[in-house]
DNA sequence: CTGTTAGCGCTTTCAT
DNA sequence: ATGAAAGCGCTAACAG
């Protein structure tokens, strides 16, 4: 099996050759024409096809059909970890699935934002569209967006709010503000008056989000209650911690600390238990997120529960349909969140 | 600005017309060979290029000089959420990162293990090699192992101990076993005579070697300890304390419990807590991997600190060099892990 | 320094 | 049902 000719990879004349017809037989045996092609050919056909191990040159295919099997994964992040996020990574995971379900292919790629122009992805790669995961600045993530979009090929953006009449653009999302807003109600009715949010330095439209819910939840109510909000380095448990210390230090005990995600929130509840401060007694924690994480923390936290796998999913279907028809069906989609309360509380 | 002509993308034809240059010039101006362009007609050529919004054709290029700028990850794993995986996610990331650095794209496929031969990266894609994360038992890893190699191109397999002499072929893996005999050592160093281990159903080479790790410390301190294994459905909370309770429903506690990883250990243990059992005082426990899971869980979690982030990274180096070289530099790479003693033990 | 020619592997079109 | 010719966009090799 497997007799190429000697170093070279066998290609589609080879086989025409070996079968005794022509390429364009080949060709259409390869893309399954079968009103051109007898059966008894067919056969010879595929029989030299895996005989010689031939597979079709996909740059050659591509060139010649003008048209992509892959979309483009870009992930704007500042840490050079950029996929170690576990949200990321779900949304990446579903991504990837309906787009291989779909015979289609996933590049990622990571770069701080300042990278995204020079790009290997964006430069020098071919891609059927883009699905794009961007953090930063507010102004900054537009800039990028509108980099993206000057290449002339569909756009689907995740978790934030954008509307660009008339682009090749769509947005996937999930109700962030929502659940802000969720958060706040569920603490206001338990009398808390005095919130501290704790998020990390790297701005995700997706926390901006879930803060401007609390703030309207706050104001709905009256605007009685405080919002306080401080940055940690990262969201990693030290730098977590060593932000609470901080602010702990010159400031009273808030009613309620709130994570970003569930990662800073179990942070910084593990913080107040080394100070001998009750949860929920003495303050109260709340997540977001919460895929399997805040299950593993003790008492068990209240979180609002995002469904990321999906979202990458509903990103796939959008984008194959839009290759498909030639626009987006829709200019965005908002996927529900859930709360889930726990002992935190 | 982009004024390209209408509807079409620019060539290179496009941009040397309007420069008033061959197609080679511009040619050689992308490629930067400036030995054989003035630098008035670079300047003018770029400012074509920039105008017009030209890219390069990567397809085109490619098909050319035979050459790709993409490197396929592979992973085989049977639940669908394939990237959700902690340490998979870490290993992708410092793939993608250290690819990314050389203007490499990384382009990323999941699938169960009978899909692979099938796979559109497989069949239909083109990459300068595969960088490939394979779970499963013994066999059909090496069937996977086997399907990818025969493509002739470059493969770099992730931990998993695979001698394939003469194959084009180069493992990057952790000291598991290492590992595994850290852990068995620091329990029986503490007297424990019964060993439960819990790890997933699905079959991971890493988690097979950490078993065989633990049984050869057991064998070199004269045997006298035992060591249990069970299966959890999947490495799920639920799933993992589903499987620990059916066990201890008709055996008695042991001495200590190990898990596959930090997340089936923090499982396991919360587990204990919630029937009374005592960590350490009953019933020790450990873990694997440590990235900042076990920091979240109280008591502190004993774990093997593994450092996926800088495997990913290595079988990046290795695949560069290799491209570069025309041969891996060494048939294995093995990074070492670090014991991290917490308060579980 | 710049231009011309040819061809990478495939498929579209048209002829048989 | 099968084949021949042309060309997708690019660059290696050579000519000027």
């Amino acid at each position: 099996m497997n007799e190429r000719p000697r170093g070279r990879r066998a290609t589609i004349k080879d086989v025409a050759k070996a079968a005794g017809v022509s390429a364009m037989t080949v060709s259409n045996v390869l893309n399954g024409r079968m009103q051109f092609v007898s059966v008894a050919t067919k056969k010879r056909v595929e029989r030299e096809i895996e005989r010689l191990g031939y597979r079709r040159q996909a740059n050659a295919r591509n060139l010649r059909v003008a048209e992509q099997r892959s979309i483009g994964m870009v992930i704007v992040d500042e840490q050079p970890a950029f996929l170690a996020d576990f949200f990321t990574c779900q949304v990446v995971a579903g991504l990837a699935n309906v787009l291989n379900g779909a015979d289609f292919t996933l590049t990622v790629q990571g770069m701080p934002g300042a990278a995204l122009a020079q790009s290997m992805i964006m430069r020098n790669f071919e891609v059927g569209g883009f699905c794009a995961m961007i953090s930063g600045a507010a102004e900054a993530r537009r800039e990028s967006v509108q980099q993206l979009l000057e290449l002339d090929q569909p756009v689907v953006l995740f978790q934030e709010k954008m509307e660009l009449p008339g682009a090749d653009f769509c947005v996937v999302r999930q109700d962030d503000r929502g659940a802000g807003r969720l958060v706040g109600d569920h603490l206001l009715a338990r009398r808390v008056g005095d919130f501290l949010a704790v998020v990390p330095a790297q701005h995700w439209p997706a926390i901006e989000e879930r803060l401007g819910g609390i703030g309207e939840s706050i104001a709905a109510a009256g605007g009685e209650a405080r919002l306080t909000v401080i940055e940690s380095a990262s969201e990693s448990f030290a730098d977590v911690q060593d932000a609470v210390a901080r602010h702990l230090a010159h400031a009273p005990l808030p009613g309620a600390i709130i994570g970003g995600n569930d990662p800073i929130a179990t942070a910084a509840m593990l913080y107040l238990f080394d100070h001998d401060i009750r949860v929920p007694e003495d303050v109260r924690v709340v997540g977001f997120n919460g895929f399997e994480a805040h299950r593993y923390a003790r008492p068990r936290l209240t979180t609002v529960v995002s469904s990321a796998y999906a979202l990458g999913e509903q990103a796939g279907r959008a984008m194959l349909k839009r290759l498909e028809t030639g626009a987006f069906e829709r200019p965005e989609f908002v996927l529900p969140v859930h709360f889930d309360a726990g002992a935190t509380t």
